[in-house]
Formats: structure tokens, C-alpha cells, sequence
DNA sequence: TTGTAAGCGTTATCAT
DNA sequence: ATGATAACGCTTACAA
């Protein structure tokens, strides 16, 4: 920056008016600084960021905290993420938590050590507690996906709820009346409103019962799925649909019904989330998320909360769709 | 810093010497300096990167570089990456490329403005005449996965040729004779050396004939694979083992096979790349790679390569193996 | 053994 | 309309 000015023949700080098209403010000639930005392009000075964050506080980096980035849905958020950052000239960090809630506190003080502007996060089971109580870093940040009921940061979701009592309903109407719920025992909010959509399309029909709920925790699903069907099919009246929570459920439970030998679509009706179409040849209706929206509108609220550190934190609710067989 | 230096009654110098860790280069009083370090905890002071970075020149950032992290096995990468890189106290930043040369240069451009320690990088597909002339970023750079022969930087990947003539030979010591190959239209080394150690094995037993290549480009592959197999089962001798070069093709290859209504492992003996026993209930031989001791054996010499930028640059084969059905 | 001071490359305030 | 200059928080050569 010195040996444009030294060129040019004006001083540092001129320049870096120009540079940052700050003209108007610093008053600037607009003849000397066109020959200010055609030196600068001539001797292709390119700005130091680490200089400018110390300086200004701002390091132009985001992080995306998640449980594993190798998840593909994860890793579609990252992809997604980091293009819109990058169109905002933002750098993107990864962190994985491995759904290790004792690694938050370090992450974020590292976070905060690095001056990073904003956190984008999927938030670790069963830590609301501590968000409330003291982890709250203080940087400007949002949850995607996943969040807490009473832990008050700018969030963004899909309408679980309601795409889950649709996706019930389109099981009912394809004439189940026995639905079995896969999910996991979880506490966090969207697994329970799926739950909650779940169960209310069945109680309208009246076809709810609680021997239907198959909740599995994270270790070992597999195999509990697989008891699980196997005595419900067994059963008279047999179960004859299932609705499956989650990306990585709908996986393995289409896995544990080939391994049964249970006809996907005759013997038994199925919806989930994810992206089922592309694991199995018949054709499964499934919810998709809107992955991009989900992924501009988070990148949109983290960097208006760190223009205005002030503003209230938004909820935003998207709606997911179901891609029909 | 100065506060504690203030809070000890020492210089701020002396401070940074102690939580450096360079009390002998700065001859500091043992005692003085466990009074330091009482003071900084109790303080819960956290030195500031940026102005270390600053004023050192390193970032303690590195970059992955990757056609898009939503892929499972950038995802698989980028997941070990991130953990080695934290052990080190290393930040790990994300960019995607989506396999578009043209974003190379600006990515370079903007990783050197923040002063990125190091780039591990899977390079994009012909962009070997690039990096001679004139894209080489001056970080110290490795390569993982993907190579180019004569564009000289470390890199780390696996034994492609012997590996896929291993598992080509599998399928023939099985009794299968008319083999198939299902790869990519692609001039990246690991792609060629696949295709070699294939041709190979079938030559050394007489059954190499061309016609059984099946090459397919990154658009559409489905359509084209299944074309090729829809053929080659009409022809007579039919073909009777299929070894698919990458997990990609691998999902595409089976998902076309279970439309054809053909039985796997009895109509067709199958091997190929990645996971392929999670999307089937048959199970079928896959190769898989060392995910892990890739990441780590990218993260230690490409520390060792920002530690000493002079040294020689090292290529690091590691064993891939095959897991049997 | 400790302290002083000069940077690292910017930005932003204030005088001119 | 432009230029000096201090500051951001740290490291390190050198003086004391």
C-alpha cells in the first residue's frame, strides 16, 4: 500500500480510501483516485485480511459447527454454506463436535481468539442448559436445523410438524392403519415435533396407538429397528406403513425390511425424510428439506446480526415438500 | 498482555516470552514466570491470533480444497482433516471447486490475503498444464487422493494399480472371464493407474478384449453405464464380473444391475470402490482406503512442509484393501 | 535478567 | 481534498 502511494505520490492513507471505495467519505479526487486503483492493479496489490481484521475486528470468517461433516446432510449444508459465504467474501471454518457437548466450550473460545464474525450451527443433543447457563459464546450466531425451545438465538427449520402430519396423512390415505413411527429418543425440538405431526394425524383418524412408536437411540439403531418390525409384522392386525424420522432412519430402516424380505410398497406403505428415491428401485415418496434456502436464509440473518449485533434473533420457518412415488 | 504485565509488574515483553514457552530464549526467572502464568489463568487471558498472525506471518489456518464437501468422501477427508488439524491447533477453512478450473486461481488469490499456512488439495480434473505454468500458489501444498504425474508437489494416495489388479484377479479367480470395466472418461493419474492395474490382470490371463471398457463422463453416467451392461448381458458370451473403479460408479452401477432384475453374485460377480455393502443386502467385495491414515499422513507432511517450505516434496502411497463378501 | 521499541499492514481520526 | 499519525495486539532484536 506504501509503494502505491509512493507511486502515485499521495499518502497511505489516501489510498486506502480509494481501495476501499470509501471516496466519498475521505473526499477524494476522482481523477487521482482512478490512478489510484489503476496502480493498484498494475502492481497487483492485493489486501492483507490478517492486517485489516486486527485492525478493524473483523476477520471475514465464519464457522459451521456440526457433528461430523462426512453426514451428508452436513456436508450439503457446508457445501451450500461456504458458497454463499464465499459470494459474501467470507472465508468458512469447519468444526466438528462429534456430538461431544464438552468440545463446545473450546471451540468457541478458539472461535473468539480468531476474531471469527459468526457461528452457523447444528446444535448438540441435550445442551440447552448449558447454552442458557454459560456457554453462550458472544458471538453472533444461529441454529440451523436443530434448536432449543427456551434458548433464544436466531434459528433456522423447517416446518417438522406439519410436513410430518402431511406425510402420516398421505399413509392414511393410501389406506394404512397401522403406522409405525421410527425415530429417535431424542430431545431436541425438531424430532419431537415430527413426533408430535405424527401423532396427531393419527388421533384424528383415530389409528393411534403407542406400541407403534419405535424410538431408538443413536447407538446400534439397526438392530432395534429390525426386532422392532419383526414383531409388529408378526402381529395381527400387521403393521402396514411406516414413517420414518430422518435421513439416516429411512437408510436403515429399507435396509432392515430387504434384509426381511418385505415387499417396499405392497406389504407395507413407507415415507421418510431424505433422499430415499436413490438407495432402492422402487420409488418411495420422501420429504425433502430446502437445503439451499435453508442454507442463504442462515448465512442471511448470521450476517445482518453481525452488522446489527442489536437486532432480535429470528425465527424462520421453512417449508419442506414431499416428493411423491 | 499488558494488563497482566501490568497485574505482575513485568515488561509486556516478558509476558509473551513466558506464555510462549521461550523463557530460556528469553532467560526469564522461573519464578517469575510461574507468576505469569498463575496471573494469565486467572485473568483468563487468550492471546489474540490475528495479531500474532500479524506480525509472524502464519495463520495457524489451512485450507481443503475439494470438488464439493457434500460428497461422502471429501466429506470422509475433510471429517479426519479437521480433527488432526485441531490436535495441532490448526483451523481447517473449506472451499469447494466444483471441479471448474477457472475458481483455482482466485481461491489461491484469497487463501494468500489471509495468509493460509497450507492447502491439501484433490485437484481438479486437467488442470495438470495449469499448475506448471502458472497456478502454483506459493503455500506449501499437498495432494490427496487425486496426482498428476509430472506436476511435481507431495502427494498422498493409494495404490491404485495394484489394488483394482488385485481385485480384478479376485473376480477371475472366481471363474469369471469376460469382465467389465466401469470407470470415468478422465486422464487423472488414480483413474489411469485403476484402468492399467484392470487391464493388467485380465491380459496376464488372456481375457483382456476392449470392447469390455466402459468409460463413462461426469454428466449423466447412469444412462450411459446402463446402455453398456443392457448390451454386453445380450451378447453371447455375456459378460460375468464387473469391476467398477470409483464408490460413485459403484452406487450407479448396482442401482442400474437391480433394475436390469439381474442377480448380483450369481448372474454377475461384482468389486468395486467404496462402501458398496450399505446399499445392498447382497453382499459384494469393495475396496476401501485408508481414510484416516490418508488425513494424517497429509497433515504431517504438509506441517512439514510449512516447517521446512525447502524440503523435497513426498509421495506417500499407502496400501488400499479389499474387504471380502 | 528485564525492559524498550520497532515493526507487521491496515483503518480512521484529526489537522492541515 | 489530502496527509500525518496513532492504534489494533503481538513478537523479537537489542539495549540496559
Amino acid at each position: 500500500m506504501q509503494s502505491i502511494a509512493d507511486a502515485v505520490g499521495v499518502a497511505r492513507s489516501t489510498v486506502s480510501f480509494v481501495l476501499n471505495g470509501k471516496e466519498k467519505e475521505g473526499h477524494i479526487n476522482e481523477e487521482i483516485a482512478e490512478k489510484i486503483r489503476k496502480t493498484a492493479k498494475e502492481m497487483n496489490y492485493e489486501f492483507n485480511q490478517v492486517a485489516r481484521s486486527l485492525r478493524t475486528g473483523r476477520s471475514y470468517t465464519i464457522a459451521l459447527v456440526v457433528a461430523n461433516i462426512s453426514d451428508v446432510f452436513f456436508g450439503t449444508l457446508a457445501y451450500h454454506i461456504q458458497e454463499c459465504a464465499e459470494e459474501k467474501g467470507y472465508l468458512l471454518v469447519i468444526l466438528n463436535t462429534g456430538e461431544k457437548k464438552e468440545r463446545l466450550s473450546p471451540i468457541f473460545k478458539m472461535l473468539k481468539n480468531r476474531q471469527v464474525d459468526g457461528i452457523i450451527m447444528v446444535p448438540v443433543t441435550n445442551t440447552e442448559s448449558d447454552f442458557i447457563e454459560n456457554l453462550n459464546p458472544d458471538i453472533p450466531m444461529v441454529f440451523v436445523d436443530r434448536y432449543f425451545e427456551t434458548f433464544n438465538t436466531s434459528r433456522i427449520h423447517i416446518n417438522n410438524y406439519e410436513i410430518s402430519k402431511t406425510a402420516t396423512q398421505l399413509l392414511i390415505d393410501k389406506g394404512c392403519k397401522r403406522i409405525v413411527l421410527v425415530s429417535y429418543c431424542e430431545t431436541l425440538m425438531h424430532i419431537q415435533e415430527r413426533k408430535r405431526g405424527y401423532i396427531d394425524a393419527l388421533s384424528e383418524n383415530n389409528y393411534y396407538a403407542e406400541d407403534l412408536i419405535c424410538e431408538v437411540n443413536y447407538l446400534n439403531p439397526k438392530d432395534s429397528i429390525a426386532d422392532f418390525l419383526n414383531k409388529k409384522f408378526r402381529e395381527s392386525p400387521a403393521i402396514d406403513g411406516i414413517f420414518m424420522a430422518t435421513g439416516g432412519l429411512s437408510s436403515i430402516t429399507i435396509r432392515c425390511l430387504i434384509d426381511m424380505n418385505i415387499k417396499l410398497q405392497s406389504d407395507v406403505q413407507l415415507i421418510g425424510f431424505g433422499n430415499i428415491d436413490t438407495i432402492t428401485s422402487v420409488s418411495i415418496p420422501c420429504i425433502k428439506q430446502p437445503m439451499l434456502e435453508m442454507c442463504q436464509h442462515s448465512m442471511d440473518i448470521l450476517l445482518n446480526q453481525i452488522e446489527s449485533p442489536d437486532s432480535k434473533p429470528i425465527d424462520c420457518k421453512l417449508p419442506a415438500f414431499v416428493v411423491k412415488d
